[in-house]
DNA sequence: CATGAATGAGCATTCATTCAT
DNA sequence: AATGAATGAATGCTCATTCAT
């Protein structure tokens, strides 16, 4: 039966749109407030329509939340070149997820604005948490993988782990602030300087003015 | 009229309270969530009565946004000791900073979960965005004053400034996770260690593992 | 044209399916809370292929509802052997009836349930309504005719029908509370003794403890 | 505190009154196909109003079917004069029961209406036929107490009720069709006739034409 | 001033119905 | 003929806000 699997294969793509829409709804205004119907026009359908794919705005998030985590892990699961440092392939992992991030634009600010949760009743809350502790510690297992103790300076690799987020954390927060005038991914070096070598660090390169 | 004045101190006590409610309830569900009923329960009110001392949720939010910012602000504007290093001058304002979350635990896990914005229209949404880049802006200014080029590396004071919040954004979120076994302010050496020299940074005192 | 006349009898046939499945549905749930799906997968098609065969739920129930009554008219209708008392004429009625609704449990539910009405508006009230009345009617007419004043104890005889269908009622109800486990047309005796006699009637016979 | 005495008296007011709106609705309009507008616009309030007295539409029908059993089953509880026979009790009982349903003709009609149930769920269902199988119930235990073997011709207490409630259903019935041209309590009579003696029954008062 | 009560504006969700395939 | 998908019209319920007491 083609015609089955070609339904299928209809349907699945019109469910990633729609939760591409609602990313992009949810980003906007944020969970609670991106009705349904902010979420069906996004998506060019009626808000009654999005129950043919959903059973309900819950359940919108959660698969939201599922994807996003799904695609971040993957930037880990991906195999990196053989032989590498890790100052080089930690540069690789952080380059990729910059370029995620350039590429799913309104997706990624969901990312650090779900807080509100995946639902209204307290489990999203912790759904959401759910989600983000997940992406935190699927880096943090990278890191125990990937990193030889002096590699990370002796440091528990989930505080490592977090200070990571927390530069892509205020790029982030730069870039909707001032504009995406620049690519994330063009700044990984830059996070890596700072990651391994602090704010005076070693990179002997002139500094040209930030724009 | 002493009993004019006393009245209008009064006032402005119960308003902060209000404020301080608003700021546990807004930490435990999200702006949007927590209701007028759930600020008045933890200020000990009816919610008819917020309404003598705030004219909508959308004011109280705003001068929530507007008192944590302002405290914030503060921790730049106390004088320093004559004579400090910028190293110097950073770690106290950095330990000062983190000072203030550990004291106003509920209020700071609002800074960053606001951002839901400050009511249900989008201009709330700039609202609070207003109000982060206007702490980002103070902690930039702080440097342009306190830091020679060289002290921050030649990089662009905005975004030495949106790491240091990142790595706070890290710290808090981790101690939203693992629960307040302790104290933020004593992460002040970490943090600068790390801002300074990076993860494999110079502090040459043997790292315990953490928690 | 034997072919189109093959077909009429199959839409007939599947129109009586539906309806079956109507009664089913609307006999578990009600009118209101049956929806079409409940109804089409009871049938087994899908909702929108009721539609070839209904205009709406409402036409629906209403042909349900006529051919409940024209079913129940018909245990009248069906000639009786000649020359019997009322009493022996009445006992073969009510013992047609009692046998329709064994065998038509389900559907036979509905006629005390169906009160929701027909459909969503006022006139659908009235046509459920109209139909219970008209059942009443019928046997007010079969009374009529058979059954002379002396016979009814020169009752009026729309009363002596409305007390009949109460009885009915009476085991109906049971019936459905206790299950199963008897046949309603074992009763018939009973009820027609208590129709003549009363509680304390003339059967002699002893009485055995109800279950 | 007589203040909070009479608040509470006057929620008390309220409530009632909205229950009693509510039978109206249930009674016009079924269970489901009434909706709170509906109940509040017959009890003088917004929908939303009635949310500060009762947490759900399920709740509302809940309490109006438990209300309404109370007051069937106190029927029953008040106190007969004594030495009366059997015959005498069950005719003030059912005099009672007939002079309640003239006073209180809506709600009276909800009893064999809200079939639909008290509330979506299929809890509800079993909560209406609880609450009817509890009126049965109470009539099955008064018959237990109050009527020897014979005074019931040696039937089941239970199979009697039922019938003792069936003929209250034909007339209810009669009365809905026929409009209330006549108070039910003054078939209290004709009803005991049957009860006791069938359609032929010894009362040898002349019969009048029924209307 | 504090509050109980009332309400308008929404929102998530359901469902009968339509229509292109 | 059968159906998957789409949708308009409801509906129960929530909540910020107002107001009389």
């Amino acid at each position: 039966m083609p015609i089955a699997k070609r339904r299928q294969r209809e349907i699945s793509r019109i469910r990633a749109d729609i939760l591409e829409a609602a990313a992009r709804a949810f980003a906007r205004a944020g969970f609670r407030r991106a009705t349904m119907q902010d979420i069906a026009r996004e998506a060019g359908y009626t808000a009654a329509s999005l129950y043919t794919y959903f059973r309900s705005k819950k359940e919108i998030s959660e698969q939201l939340a599922r994807a996003l985590t799904a695609e971040y892990v993957r930037t880990f699961a991906e195999p990196l070149p053989a032989g590498l440092t890790f100052d080089q392939k930690l540069e690789m992992v952080v380059a990729r997820q910059l370029e995620m991030a350039d590429r799913r634009r309104d997706v990624f600010v969901s990312l650090f604005t779900l807080q509100e949760g995946g639902a209204s009743d307290d489990c999203s809350r912790r759904s959401f948490h759910r989600n983000f502790e997940e992406r935190i510690g699927s880096l943090t297992d990278w890191l125990r993988q990937h990193a030889a103790a002096e590699d990370i300076g002796g440091h528990d690799p989930d505080l490592v782990a977090r200070f990571l987020v927390g530069f892509a954390f205020a790029l982030l927060h730069r870039w909707i602030s001032v504009g995406p005038r620049e690519r994330l991914v063009d700044r990984a070096r830059l996070i890596l300087d700072f990651f391994f070598n602090g704010v005076r660090g070693g990179s002997k390169a002139p500094r040209k003015g930030e724009p």
